[in-house]
Parts: structure tokens; C-alpha cells; sequence
DNA sequence: TTGTAAGCGTTATCAA
DNA sequence: TTGATAACGCTTACAA
């Protein structure tokens, strides 16, 4: 079933056929007619991959998501969500790929065999190989985060630098002295994850500010991780009252361990962070955090992809946002642990 | 850059490339040496667009979601993770589609357009118009669920009906009498969503056979509506002491619904489900739950789709999963409350 | 061992 | 208003 068979069929040739369907040229209504009747009677579609040669493109964006075995964190997960709406609003299909690891075959496929106009990378390290290949490969593509010279490429991004202060300077306001700042997971941040690394920085810069005790420890991406990241902390620091975190997905295990040592939130001690609004409303209690509007973001980044696909000329965009700290009830008064 | 470029700069022929690449065809080894320098030195990939439609097959599966907009539950995660996963393996690449209001132009264009090999779907109705369109379409497809008519496609799915009914037998036996069946979302229900009709099934069936009390109530997937959904069956049904539930996602509203309640579990209630394994194994406290196996699922409708696909004409095949009742320690002997 | 050429299903240019 | 035809980049049957 193809466009040869509707040509011979409503007897015109393939033009008409194509010309009919696209508009792209005036057709006599009675052809017209007779052509959609043959077209309905056969429920024929055109084929995409023949008309991705012919045009040049795919109308399919890549998407590069962290290794699939790793669970997505429920941010990270807001963005495939909104990524895939957005790409589905303007037309375009997602190809999901997945990165590093023995998953780079799957990024060389789809970056290598141009399968997509353009992609959307996530999870982006300050000095990203993928960045490099993209760039060589001359594919357009935004990051949904940044390398250490984002002035060469699109992005969206979170402030965390800010952000992190921000939640210092809050706990500092209501009185507490020993701040911990729990990272996300130490490979990351060894990697040079830039999340990892502006939160310190925003970490370093506020707690010198407020001249409080600061302890910057890394902990991996579940909640079993941050019980122990917990109990390590409160045992090695009997100052602290207060973390700050950028650790979404270890945040119901902080919870956890901090009941497990009789400390309730936020009477004995506080939480402030960095989380997708979803989950900041759905933890028990709701936390205190900057909300990250991942919807946004993700349709900023089709939109920044978009553009630069239709000019990859232009001159690179980006979107940082740092979204106030929504009140919900897991910062208090500091009271000191005995 | 395409493969006639390598060709001239090789000084051999485009078709000589083409096998040296592909090596169906032997290739003396000073002209595949000098076509790979050439090929190294310019970064050249063959088009995999091209290729695809000489070979009529784009080495791409659909995998079919629910929209995006509403957050997929835990165990739609895992399988979408795994999905990726395993077609990663076999160098196949992941269209993503929603489909369902209004992104259903989006499955059109992944089935009509002919952008993919097979499809895997998710969230398959007891008569599902998707399942109509591929088969109309002679698309190679496999279910994570199943239709109305099971025999007539391949698929992967779990026992919903039998492992309520071992839970419903499971709480019995501690002495619950009476026992009610918290399921997915009303819409779900009343569309002819198979999980909850078989789930409803096995409920209906074991709480005959005990002679308990059961009640049977639909709910939202998150956790507020687990809590208020909790809140409506404590005052309603006085004699309820222990929940049967697929919604993983309500779980956690469950259990503060429940602590709200001033009810400690399992001491005073019992909960038992259906749940992915991540899931189950880090709610707090860990959900007693038959632990559906997503990855073994996943991979296997990949496994399943790659066959459908070698082979249209091949008979259908499936895999029912029932996995055991993990006890976790949310289910315990009854205790009449007040 | 290598080259020539047809063809996959479209779109778009050039003619009529 | 419509048709014939080249072209997109690749694979492969057929020749040499």
C-alpha cells in the first residue's frame, strides 16, 4: 500500500496524489474527491521513513535519559513526561535513548545514523562526551542542564547554586547552626555532575556567609541510602539540626531515619530543598522546597530544540529558573539535640 | 556525508562500501583498509533513514504509554525502564507514543506512518481500539495486559485474579472478616480496564469461599486519594480491619489515612497488594504484596515482539505471571477495632 | 574481487 | 490542472 497504488487506483498520477494531500499545490475538486475515496476505502497512510529521505528529516527528537536499570527520579521523570507532551503537541515523536555505561551504542545509533532531527539530553556533566559527539555530529540539541561553558550550546537549567543558598540562608533565619548539605551520589559528583557542583558552591558561599557549621556529604539516589546518610550524620555531628538537599529521591529516607532516632520534623530538626513539585506535595509531611516546574522546563527544551533545528544558526538560548521556596512544614525553629 | 562521498574518496564503488561495512560480501583487505580510513577520518555513519527504507524495517519499536500528563505509577516506570532496556540489548530503538485523548494523533502517526517494527502497548482495555488499529494495520504487536479476546495476540501479563484472591485467603487466614478491595481509578474501571475487572474477579470469588465481608471501591492513582479513600471506608464499614489493593500508588495515602485514623499497622490494620517489587520493598513500612516482576515482564514482551516481528505468521504466545506473597509485615492477625 | 544499476516510497521540479 | 521524472542514501541482484 503506497502512494502508487492510490495514484493507479483514482487514475492520476503519484504528484496528484502527494499534491492532493499536501496542499502544497491547487488540485481540482473532483480528483481531490475521488483520490480521499480511495484513500479512505484503503486506510492509506504515507510512509514516513520514504518521506524522511526525500525531506531531509525525521520529525522525531532524541531524547537521552541516565541508564533505564537506574530508577528515574521522580524529577527526572516529570521531564520525560513533559518532554514527550510538548514533542506531541508540535508533532514530533520521541526517541528514547539511554546513555553510558554499555548503553552507548543506543546514543551512537541514534546520534551517528541522524534518526532524529535533534535531541534532548538530561543528566548533563560539566564536560559531557555527548556534548562533543553531538557537536561533532553537527545535530542540534538542548540540555536540560548544562556543561561549564553553556555559552555554546541551548539549555534549561536550575539554579541549584542559588537555590541551595537560599535554603541555607531560610534554616540560618530560624536559627540553625549546623547545616549538612546531602549531595546526590558521590559517582556523580566525582563525575562532575554541575547539580552536585553548584550546590556546593551555593552551600560553601552561604554557610560562609551565615558563618554556620556546613558538612557537604554525597548520598545515592533511593531512600535506603538516605537512612544511612542520616544516621551517619547525626552521629558524627551533634550540632546539626538542619540539611539542606538536592536529593529528591533520598528524602522519605531521611524521614525515616530521623524517626528512627526520635527526632521529629520540624520540631527537633528541619529539611529544606530542591525537589519536583509533585513529589514535595505527596511526601508525608510535604517538604519545604523550591519547586521545580519540570513541566516548564521540558517544554522550554522542546521549544529551544525546535528553534534551533529550524536555525541552527541562531544564537543559543537558555532558561535558568530558581523558583521560590514553597512553605510547607518541614523547617522550623532550630532546638538543639541535648 | 553519505556512503557515495566515502565511495569516491576510496576510489571504489558505493556497493563496495556497502559490503565492506556490511561484509556480505568479501572484501580484499587493502581496498576495506582504505575505505575504513576514509570512513574513520570523515565520522561517516551510514543514514539509518535510507536504510530503512531499502530494507523496509527501521530497527525501531513503539512502545505505547499512557499519557504523559498524568505520572505513571511506579510499575508503568519499571516496565518502560525495562522495555528500554531490553530492545537496547537487541539494537532496537524506542519510539515513544502516548496515546488516549487527545494524544492519540501521535499513535496514529507512529501506526499509520509505518515509523515502526511492532508495538508494545500498555494498559490495555478488555476492548481496546489500539488493538484494532494494529491489527488492521498488520503491525506486529505485543500487550503489557491483555484483550477481552487473549488468544488472538501475544502478550505479557500479571494474574491479577488470582493473587487477590490470595491476599483476600492470605488475610483470612489471620483472621479478617471484613476485607475490602481498594482498585485503580473509577474512569479505569468503567472503561474495561482488565486489571480491574479480573482483580474484582478473584475478590468477588475469595471472599465467597471465606465468608468474610467485602467491599469493593475504585480509587484515584495518588496518594491523596488513598487517604481520603481510606478515610470514607473506616467510617462506612465499622468492621473493616484489612485492605486488598493493585493501586500501588494509593498505598501510601493508605497508611496515613490510617495512622490518621489513630490505627498502627499491622497491629490494627492489615494491608496486602499487588505492587512492583521497588515499590513494595521501599514504602515505609514495606508492603506485604505479590511483587510483580516488571523487568522479567518487559523484557519478555520485547522478546515476545522481536519474534512477532521475525515471524507475523507465527502462532501467538504469552506469559501469565502470578508471583508469591512476599510477607513484609503490613498484614497481621485481625484485632476488631474500638 | 569489484562495478553497475535498480529500487525502496516519497516530494518537488520542470513540462505540458 | 495535471503528469513524467529525478532525487533523497542506501542495499543487493546481476555482470564483469
Amino acid at each position: 500500500m503506497n502512494i502508487g497504488e492510490i495514484a493507479r487506483r483514482s487514475g492520476v498520477s503519484r504528484s496528484t496524489v502527494s499534491y492532493a494531500l499536501s496542499g502544497k499545490r491547487p488540485v481540482s475538486d473532483t480528483t481531490r474527491r475521488r483520490i480521499q475515496a480511495v484513500i479512505d476505502e484503503l486506510g492509506y497512510r504515507p510512509n514516513a521513513t520514504a518521506r524522511a529521505l526525500k525531506e531531509g528529516r525525521t520529525r522525531t527528537i532524541g531524547l537521552i535519559i541516565p541508564p533505564a536499570s537506574q530508577r528515574l527520579t521522580d524529577m527526572q521523570l516529570g521531564f520525560v513526561a513533559s518532554v514527550v507532551d510538548a514533542a506531541g503537541r508540535a508533532d514530533l515523536d520521541v526517541l528514547l535513548s539511554s546513555s553510558g555505561g554499555e548503553h552507548d551504542r543506543s546514543f551512537e545509533r541514534v546520534v551517528g545514523g541522524r534518526r532524529v532531527d535533534g535531541v534532548i539530553l538530561m543528566e548533563i556533566r560539566l564536560e559531557d562526551d555527548r556534548v562533543t559527539s553531538l557537536r561533532r555530529a553537527g545535530l542540534p540539541f538542548v540540555g536540560i542542564g548544562r556543561t561549564s561553558d553553556p555559552e555554546e550550546m541551548s539549555w534549561v537549567d536550575i539554579d541549584y547554586e542559588t537555590l541551595i543558598a537560599r535554603c541555607v540562608h531560610h534554616l540560618a533565619d530560624l536559627g540553625h547552626r549546623g547545616i549538612a548539605l546531602v549531595d546526590r551520589s558521590a559517582e556523580l559528583a566525582a563525575t562532575g555532575y554541575g547539580p552536585s557542583h553548584r550546590a556546593h558552591a551555593g552551600f560553601l558561599r552561604a554557610i560562609a556567609e551565615r558563618q554556620v557549621e556546613g558538612v557537604h556529604t554525597c548520598c545515592a539516589d533511593d531512600a535506603t541510602s538516605g537512612v544511612s546518610c542520616v544516621e551517619r550524620l547525626l552521629v558524627e555531628h551533634p550540632a546539626l539540626t538542619a540539611i539542606a538537599t538536592i536529593n529528591e529521591a533520598a528524602v522519605p529516607g531521611m524521614y525515616r531515619g530521623l524517626e528512627q532516632a526520635g527526632l521529629s520534623v520540624p520540631r527537633d530538626f528541619s529539611i529544606a530543598g530542591v525537589a519536583g513539585r509533585y513529589l514535595a506535595e505527596n511526601l508525608h509531611p510535604p517538604l519545604t522546597a523550591a519547586d521545580v516546574p519540570a513541566d516548564e522546563l521540558g517544554a522550554k527544551a522542546v521549544e529551544l530544540l525546535i528553534e534551533r533545528i529550524a536555525d541552527p544558526a541562531a544564537s543559543y538560548r537558555d532558561l535558568l529558573v530558581s523558583p521560590p521556596i514553597s512553605l510547607r512544614g518541614t523547617t522550623g525553629p532550630a532546638r538543639p539535640r541535648h
